[in-house]
DNA sequence: ACACCATGGACTGAAAACAGTCCATTGGAG
DNA sequence: CTCCAATGGACTGTTTTCAGTCCATGGTGT
């Protein structure tokens, strides 16, 4: 809101298109693998259900995807059980990408500290079935056993399982979204241990919390290690 | 996450495109006015400048704007001072509209009870500049002055003013998107005048709170405010 | 070996969306 | 009274996107 008036309908109407349907196709995909979603080995959905999912013609999505072999994040095969495979994190990902504004990056951050600990006080609040807090613990156990590469997705996997457990589906897009945000800025700073240390006990802790069924607790843990990341993040990023 | 698995890739995965560009510009729209960004007698921008901030050609928003003048929305003229005026709100909008499923109601629900008490909060720790009291305070005084044909629009005109206060351009946009959602769940139940004043009194008490800086008071009250019509909503769509 | 069949690969014609250009209207300035 | 400028209106050729169809590949099961 620096230079915006207060009351301009340009900050409320958003754009309707942000780019042609190829460019947001491979976004969309690119974003999904970046968040863990679809960790390295996994197979896609096949392109005809992928491409109908998407609400997009399976020409567009079959350019996306060639885009997205060329530039070595996944193996095309064909034939009985072939698909769409999803390769090992590579760097080159995050080269071309522009260092956000100093506005967007406390966007991020503040609307990050508002949607993650409703989400996790929501889903402490919840009453989880055993494929949720088998869900929520194996996506805990699968960070807590992350190398550095594949760190990062894996948090950002963890976050979003608690979104789903909150069972609002605003809520899991809404912290998707912010996830891979705050994943770009992260990829520009150093991954020490000693912060990755301390993040997963927080991550332990939460989890607990979430397990048993305390909001409140749980609520306030996120802060706390939300808070961790945003200092962190404002400290290198003068 | 009724039927949903938990880890569902397309709980995550979202849809690139909703239907084509021409459906998704009249709703931008609509929702525009109807959560009275436009108030009925104001003037859009012009066609070339809202087109490029749509990010859509002059020619489909022109489509857009041909079919809300034929539904009774807007009134476009030619000339020097011309410009497309958006007409008195008309009852017709909602008719053929689908009531939401009951896990989609709840999520609306739940994810304004998210986002609002924590537009509040941020929005009386802020540093609020005069313009932007004297726009709260703009937003309050038509909402009070509203009839019941104008009241919903502004009710929602004022709600996502406290979120522009808050700063942050994410939680603009999804408070005004949570509202419009919310709007469509209140047009199917009637507007009493007893929880009309009462809301009145709460929307004074929550500006008060922001203006004063106490981000906590304003929390707190907008909580209370959400909960009222939330309970209202479930007790009449049983 | 062989047929099967789920998957990716390739092509075509139609429809949608776009960018660019020029026209028509009309109230105000000079 | 005339001209100007800002606005909507209309047309054209190009590019993108789409739906539909058929082909190619290569494990699986018989």
């Amino acid at each position: 809101m620096t230079a915006a008036e207060y009351g301009d309908p340009y900050a409320v109407l958003r754009p309707v298109r942000s780019g042609n349907t190829f460019e947001e196709t491979i976004e969309h995909l690119l974003q999904a693998i970046r968040v863990g979603l679809f960790p390295p080995g996994q197979k896609l959905p096949a392109e005809r259900e992928l491409a109908e999912h998407l609400g997009v013609s399976r020409a567009t999505l079959r350019e996306a995807l060639a885009e997205l072999q060329q530039a070595g994040f996944l193996d095309i095969r064909r034939g009985r059980h072939g698909g769409t495979y999803v390769l090992e994190a590579r760097d080159a990902g995050r080269q071309g990408s522009v260092p956000l504004e100093p506005a967007q990056r406390q966007d991020v951050l503040v609307f990050r500290e508002v949607l993650e600990p409703a989400a996790a006080e929501l889903a402490a609040q919840a009453q989880l079935s055993t494929s949720a807090r088998e869900h929520l613990l194996a996506c805990l156990a699968d960070l807590e056993s992350a190398d550095r590469g594949s760190y990062r997705a894996r948090d950002s996997r963890f976050h979003i399982a608690i979104a789903e457990l909150s069972g609002s589906q605003s809520l899991i897009t809404a912290v998707t979204d912010t996830r891979a945000r705050v994943s770009a800025l992260l990829d520009e700073i150093p991954l020490l241990p000693a912060n990755l240390e301390h993040s997963n006990e927080q991550h332990l802790a939460i989890t607990e919390a979430i397990l048993d069924g305390d909001g409140a607790r749980a609520k306030s843990l996120m802060i706390d290690h939300l808070q961790g990341t945003a200092s962190l993040l404002r400290g290198f990023l003068t």
